[in-house]
Formats: C-alpha cells, sequence, structure tokens
DNA sequence: AGTGTATCCTGCAGGC
DNA sequence: TGCCTGCAGGATACAC
C-alpha cells in the first residue's frame, strides 16, 4: 500500500502530536505484526520519549529516548493513527498509550505491516541494506545509470528492490516508466544513459507530486489523522488496464512479472530497446 | 550472486 | 443471495 509519499505524508502528519511525547504502556493486539516477543518489544518502548519522526525508504522511524529506534513498516494495509473519537481502528494491531491524548494505534487489514524496537546502532546498520532515497540531493542520473547498470532484472523489478532504490513501489516505478516510454520489463542494465536521465527525473517528479498530493489512495492509505491522499487522480497508468493511453489513446496493457501487475502503454512503451 | 516464484492475510469486486 | 475466482500499494524465504 504505502509507498514513499504515502509514507512521508504519514511522517509529517505524526510528528506534532509525537515529538516530545512519552510512551507509557503498550498493547500488543496481533502479536504477528511485532518482530519481537510482545514483552520485550513493549519493555523497549515503555517509559521512552520520542525525540524525532522521520522515514526512511517506506519505513516510519521513531527514534526515542535511550537510544531505541521503533520501525515501523506498513506492509500493505497498515496504518499509523491517531486515535480520536472520528477516526476508529477497523483492525487494531498495536495500541500505545501516550503521556497525553490521543494515543497511538497501528491499524493494519493484513497483517504483512511490522514493528520493531532496536538500538541506534542495529537501525544504521540495516539502513545500510537499504538503497539511496531518490529524492536525496545526492540521487544523481549518474548514479542511478551505474546501479542499472548492475542489474539484468525488469526495470520495473528493480525499482521495487528495496536495495536498490529506498521507497519506490508499483504504483511509482509504473508511473516513472511511463513518463520515461520505458518498458516494464526491459532489464534496467539496457537503459541508456539519456533514459536513464529521463527515468531519474520521472521518478523524482512522480514522487514529488504525490508528496503535494498528499499520497495515493486507492482503497486503505490514510494519513495519521485518517485522511485519504488526493493523488489517486494523477495516476497516468497504474491501474488503466484496457482503457486509452493518456497520450496516444492506445490501449493500455496490464503484464504480470514478479508476481506483480504491470501497466504500460504498448506504443509509448516499446518493448525492444531504442538504444 | 542474482533472479523469479510462492507465501503470509483479509476484504472486495465481478462473474455466474 | 451466495459461491467462486482473482486481485491488492510489501517483504521475504526459498529454489534454481
Amino acid at each position: 500500500m504505502p509507498e514513499l509519499p504515502e509514507v512521508e505524508t504519514i511522517v509529517r502528519g505524526l510528528r506534532d502530536g509525537l515529538v516530545d511525547r512519552s510512551i507509557q504502556r503498550v498493547r500488543v493486539l496481533r502479536p504477528d505484526v511485532v518482530r519481537q516477543k510482545p514483552r520485550s518489544f513493549s519493555a523497549g518502548l515503555r517509559g521512552r520519549t520520542v525525540e524525532r519522526v522521520t522515514r526512511r525508504g517506506k519505513n516510519i522511524v521513531v527514534s526515542l529516548s535511550d537510544d531505541r529506534v521503533l520501525v515501523v513498516n506498513l506492509g500493505m494495509t497498515g496504518r499509523l493513527l491517531f486515535s480520536t473519537p472520528t477516526v476508529r481502528a477497523t483492525h487494531p494491531a498495536v495500541r500505545f498509550t501516550l503521556d497525553q491524548e490521543p494515543s497511538l494505534v497501528f491499524d493494519d487489514v493484513r497483517r504483512f505491516g511490522s514493528l520493531e524496537v532496536l538500538t541506534g546502532k542495529e537501525w544504521a546498520r540495516r539502513s545500510e541494506d537499504l538503497g539511496p532515497e531518490p529524492l536525496g540531493t545526492e540521487y544523481t542520473a549518474s548514479r542511478m545509470l551505474t546501479d542499472l547498470a548492475r542489474s539484468a532484472s525488469p526495470v520495473r523489478s528493480w525499482f521495487l528492490d528495496q536495495r536498490r532504490i529506498a521507497g519506490v513501489g508499483n504504483i511509482y516505478a509504473n508511473e516513472a516508466l511511463f513518463l520515461a516510454a520505458i518498458h516494464p520489463r526491459r532489464p534496467a542494465k539496457s537503459v541508456n544513459a539519456a533514459e536513464a536521465r529521463v527515468l531519474h527525473r520521472a521518478i523524482r517528479q512522480v514522487l514529488r507530486t504525490a508528496i503535494e498530493n498528499r499520497g495515493t489512495t486507492l482503497r486503505d492509505y490514510r494519513d495519521a489523522s485518517g485522511s485519504p491522499g488526493e493523488n489517486a487522480g494523477a495516476l497516468r497508468v497504474y491501474g488503466r488496464a484496457g482503457q486509452p493511453c493518456l497520450s496516444c489513446s492506445t490501449e493500455v496493457q496490464r503484464l504480470v512479472f514478479g508476481n506483480r501487475s504491470a501497466f504500460f502503454c504498448p506504443r509509448c512503451q516499446p518493448e525492444t530497446d531504442t538504444a
């Protein structure tokens, strides 16, 4: 569900209400979303104060006193919500009672999400396994080209691999490839320098626009206040199989590989490399 | 080493 | 109405 723009929106929405709050009580209602024993998970959080709320890839990173870090990955349907009378969790998995109202709840229908308490060092090591932040100033087109050149996998699959680039998921991978006129199944290493420049600009553009629109809500995604995002109307190919391409009116195609759907315009994104 | 497939889980939409 | 199938924004354990 949530990709970089959705997680960024949630993080921004959590900051004000969470920084300087202390965690008083943790109730694990669904142990399978917690990656450690519920007792040690709770013990690692209880009594600690929130110092920062940041994002790394698709992870929400809550930095706490005593060198603890709560890392939340939302999976497909996870939400991290301030629990107010108007915002009710439908599938609460973990509840956090703070020193002030409102409390915080991790809600997740499918329970593919995960929560974990780490030390700062453990988190730093984990973070090294993630690729660069696509919106970072140091992420250049030439860096992207170098990384693409190392992989023979389909470029859409390349985007989804968090070790290569952090935070991109299926929606924005497909959108960026459409903007760059690159077929989703083309080998990553077949993307040439000129195409990489366009693709680099495209992924950053797509992610920035989605952040401005507060994320894409297709079904489940909500921000920390329970509000949906407004980016769905900005999507050009994702989920539009059978509908006309917005550039050329050719039918948008759906193709399944790597267990995920890819959406593309066969005319705007020919499979044969133009390289 | 790198890549593709199967699996975790629930809910919803569409076909019959 | 109900039953069935397919599908979903993610990550990961495995087989090759």
